[in-house]
DNA sequence: GCATTAACCACAG
DNA sequence: CTGTGGTTAATGC
């Protein structure tokens, strides 16, 4: 475990600009920082979890094993805290969280977490807004994901990697075929289609994984009639 | 009936 | 791992 400075941390999050000195040297004592390499794995499904997660640098994907196959709820790139849902609200992990590039952690004792919490309003109640934000997102995915239509669906995906993620018209999709159609909710093959189609129509363009949006207005459009 | 949508299957590069 | 073609089931004129 890297001995490691807290008060001087340049990316911490806005939650911990709310706590005292003491607080400050407290974490110190009760969080570890580590870094990981691409495709492994942060938090594991059905483990038990004594941590809360706070991703400092890097991209990771929040997927689920359901019933039939695999599902990726959510995309998250840093700053943001990870796994605070599955590791206050249940023993065991809901969810896994998996590093798509190479990501820097820091891991936080899940009882230090909560005595913060309940110690401190103002870094309580930025915890709670981001944990709203979150649900929020996710209700309209999910949504979204009932009533949309499949080249609506994949649109949005789109749009929001490209606004919310990469902030860029330009990007690579950090995902294999396989993984955007867990994103969105459909199969690898029907993306595939409407991929080609979307290439087609001059939309977008694709070169691997490199995606481009061409044509924003009328992606956005295919968004919104769904 | 007929068209549309999207999943499932098989196969090829 | 990814794209394509054929097939099929569900849904809506």
């Amino acid at each position: 475990m890297a001995k490691h400075n807290c008060t001087d941390c340049k990316i911490r999050s806005v939650a911990e600009n709310f706590l005292s000195n003491d607080e400050f040297g407290s974490l110190e004592s009760n969080s570890a920082e580590v870094s990981f390499k691409k495709g492994e794995i942060i938090i594991k499904q059905n483990a038990l979890s004594l941590n809360v997660v706070y991703l400092r640098s890097g991209l990771v994907k929040i997927h689920m094993a359901g019933p039939a196959k695999e599902k990726i709820l959510r995309l998250v790139k840093a700053p943001s805290y990870l796994g605070i849902p599955t590791t206050l609200g249940n023993k065991i992990n809901n969810y896994s969280v998996t590093a798509l590039q190479d990501t820097s952690v820091c891991f936080i004792d899940a009882n230090f977490f909560k005595m913060l919490i309940a110690g401190n309003g103002q870094f309580a109640s930025e915890i709670i807004l981001e944990l709203c934000k979150n649900e929020l997102f996710d209700q309209q995915r999910t949504v979204n994901q009932e009533q949309k239509q499949l080249p609506g669906r994949i649109a949005d995906t789109f749009l929001c990697m490209s606004e919310r993620l990469f902030d860029n018209d330009e990007f690579e999709v950090p995902l294999s075929r396989n993984e955007l159609a867990d994103l969105i909710g459909t199969t690898r093959e029907s993306l595939s289609r409407v991929l080609g189609q979307f290439c087609k129509e001059n939309i977008i363009s694709l070169d691997g994984k490199i995606m481009k949006i061409i044509d924003r207005p009328k992606l956005q459009q295919i968004c919104d009639l769904g």
